[in-house]
RNA sequence: CGGGGUGUAGCGCAGCUUGGUAGCGCGUUUGGUUCGGGACCAAAAGGUCGCGGGUUCAAAUCCCGCCACUCCGACCA
């Protein structure tokens, strides 16, 4: 490819409205143009990089016994009628009237087409397991797409579902998936991808993984543990607490006037927070029922786990009623009469001494201990733990707390779908049992960008060589002197035939420019033909990343080029 | 959905307060001089000033409505 020809125009200045680096560097180098929010046109470069992940991933799904199918972007409402999404996903699923008046949505994700594609006759026992994948356009109607590729309304994603006969096969199964994932994020040059424990969310099913690449630009929080290597999404993570008594008291009221946060009344009767037992109120989003929960005056709740405990959708209360008996700003779980579900989250457990809201105005007590002054059922867990929190495996007091971007996700899903929506095998004994799901997914965009994220200096992306849009990045520098031209002609050609990707610059530029669109393009390896190299009978070959920087002999470029780039690529995929 | 911001040439922006018929830098084109990290000189092309309405002799500028983009939050396989 000449560069000079090339759709895409490269440029200093840093775009409007962009705020993350691999953003800037990828509309600064020519990658991609914004069509509307969230949705974007990928040019050559980014295109090649996005069809060598799929191609990597291709070969790693195959390798799990993958089937490469393609499903419709348009689907019919009916499957999502039957799984009973078409009513519970909200407008992040676009949905239109065919021109017959039918209910029509764009694919956001393709479990029930995966499953309407399997159906059928039930199949014995032995047709089983199976994984269908494709890379497919999906589109979400996120409420909010930002950060150039990593969050996208319209993106491309390999989505693969599994299927299976007994939860067993269904782990085993999973197993190798992980295994495939770790693969592939080695092979895309980001090996410093981690598994992490997350949250199924609408998804339904139990055991899952986001696989995260950590940067502070990540949207996710992450926990990890150094010393035993838990790793959780913030939304799954247990919130482990050792609460010591401070001394037990007897429980007494106190007058605490206009002191209604947990830093004002602690400040105003001189106790530490977490002595203190606040009271955060939800409601339930349907019914708008109360939700109280009690937890240690220096935790937040986690709502994610809220949600999850209590089986539906909740929201902060926004407006406390008078007949609910709430007092807001002096809530209490002693004498607590509200018109509401409360819950005790484990942090208070076993703690004694603490202040809590007298359920008056203007009051508090101090002195509480839970268990001793009320009855307590069982606790929860809804809080969200904190870095130096009590890690959940290994029990030391080592948690940290990390920012990351989900380059990927598995699941196992059950029997959601294949139950609602009729799929079921037959088993030896001659029963119908409904087929056990996993599905797996990466979105190739967020991947590119995400690795642009952790793979690029002030002047460009540096692309691992396994994705890069081009292996060598030819300048042919003074090609106004036939002497350089022809070389550089010859060697790109040779390059060519021996099946190297080269993209080559015989522009009549300046050094200047030439070297900057190269930086911005990051292809690893960069050879330089210019009157000067050529005047030692040679031309320069470097790395993108400053690894190295050699002369090469001209007759003896084309081999060493060639070798240089085997080797580079040895070393990424020789991962076992 | 709530709260801010912005919309003027391919890109980045000024002009708007105080109305007078559009400008700067980068990029692009042509010619010339340069030549290993975004060169220099000269000439040139390129704009429905987001859209619609209103006020006015006159609107990029003032008023009303809408749209888009964007940031923070809510939300999010």
């Amino acid at each position: 490819m000449k560069i000079a020809n090339m759709v895409g125009d490269r440029f200093r200045e840093t775009p409007a409205d962009c705020q993350i680096a691999s953003q800037i560097l990828m509309i600064r180098g020519g990658y991609m143009k914004q069509v509307a929010n969230g949705i974007y046109t990928l040019t050559m470069p980014a295109r090649r990089i996005v069809r060598k992940i799929e191609q990597i991933i291709r070969e790693e799904m195959d390798a799990i016994d993958g089937q490469e199918v393609l499903f419709p972007v348009v689907m019919s409402a009916d499957i999502w009628h039957e799984s009973g999404r078409y009513e519970k996903i909200g407008s992040e699923m676009a949905r239109f009237k065919d021109r017959g008046g039918n209910d029509m949505v764009l694919g956001m994700t393709h479990e029930e087409a995966s499953v309407h594609l399997v159906r059928g006759t039930a199949k014995p026992e032995s047709a089983y397991p199976f994984m269908i994948y494709q890379f497919q356009t999906k589109f979400r109607d996120e409420p909010r797409a930002r950060g150039g590729l990593i969050r996208v309304r319209e993106f491309t994603m390999k989505d693969g579902y599994s299927f299976h006969t007994s939860q067993e096969d269904l782990e085993k199964y999973y197993d190798r998936a992980y295994r495939a994932y770790e693969r592939i994020y080695a092979r895309c040059g980001v090996p410093e991808v981690i598994a992490v424990k997350s949250d199924s969310g609408m998804m339904g099913g139990s055991i899952s993984h986001e696989f995260m690449l950590l940067t502070d630009i990540g949207e996710d929080t992450i926990v990890t543990c150094p010393e035993c290597g838990y790793r959780s999404n913030m939304e799954a993570a247990d919130c482990v607490v050792e609460n010591e008594s401070i001394g037990e008291q007897p429980l007494t009221k106190v007058a605490t006037p206009e002191q209604k946060t947990i830093e004002e009344v602690s400040a105003f009767l001189g106790v530490k927070p977490e002595n203190t037992c606040k009271a955060v109120v939800y409601q339930e989003n349907l019914t708008d029922k109360y939700i109280i929960v009690f937890i240690r005056g220096d935790l937040e709740v986690n709502e994610t786990k809220l949600r999850n405990f209590v089986g539906c959708e909740i929201h902060p209360a926004t407006e406390i009623t008078a007949e609910s008996g709430i007092v807001k700003g002096f809530i209490g779980p002693v004498n607590l009469n509200a018109k509401a579900r409360v819950l005790f989250d484990k942090s208070i457990e076993g703690a004694d001494n603490m202040v809590i809201g007298a359920n008056e105005e203007g009051y508090h007590c101090k002195g509480f201990k839970p268990g001793r002054d009320i009855k307590v059922d069982s606790y929860c867990d809804v809080a969200k733990t904190y870095a130096g929190a009590i890690c959940p495996c290994c029990g030391k007091k080592t948690i940290n707390i990390s920012r990351g971007i989900e380059v990927g996700n598995i699941f196992q899903l059950g029997t959601k779908y294949s139950h609602s929506m009729g799929l079921q095998f037959q088993s030896r004994d001659g029963s119908l049992k409904d087929v056990i799901m996993g599905c797996y997914g990466i979105g190739l965009g967020r991947l590119c960008a995400s690795v642009c994220e952790v793979r690029h200096d002030d002047y460009g992306p540096i692309w691992p060589i396994t994705i890069a849009p081009w292996q060598v990045h030819l300048c042919a520098m003074r090609p106004d002197k036939p002497e350089v031209k022809e070389a550089a002609d010859k060697l790109y050609e040779t390059l060519q035939k021996m099946g190297v990707e080269v993209l080559y610059d015989d522009r009549a530029v300046s050094a200047g420019v030439m070297f900057s669109d190269a930086d911005l393009l990051g292809v690893p390896v960069r050879v330089v033909v210019s009157p000067k190299t050529l005047g030692r009978g040679a031309v320069e070959v470097s790395a993108r990343d400053k690894s190295f920087r050699e002369d090469a002999a001209l007759e003896a470029a084309p081999e060493r080029i060639a070798a240089i780039v085997k080797e580079m690529l040895d070393k990424v995929n020789n991962i076992d």
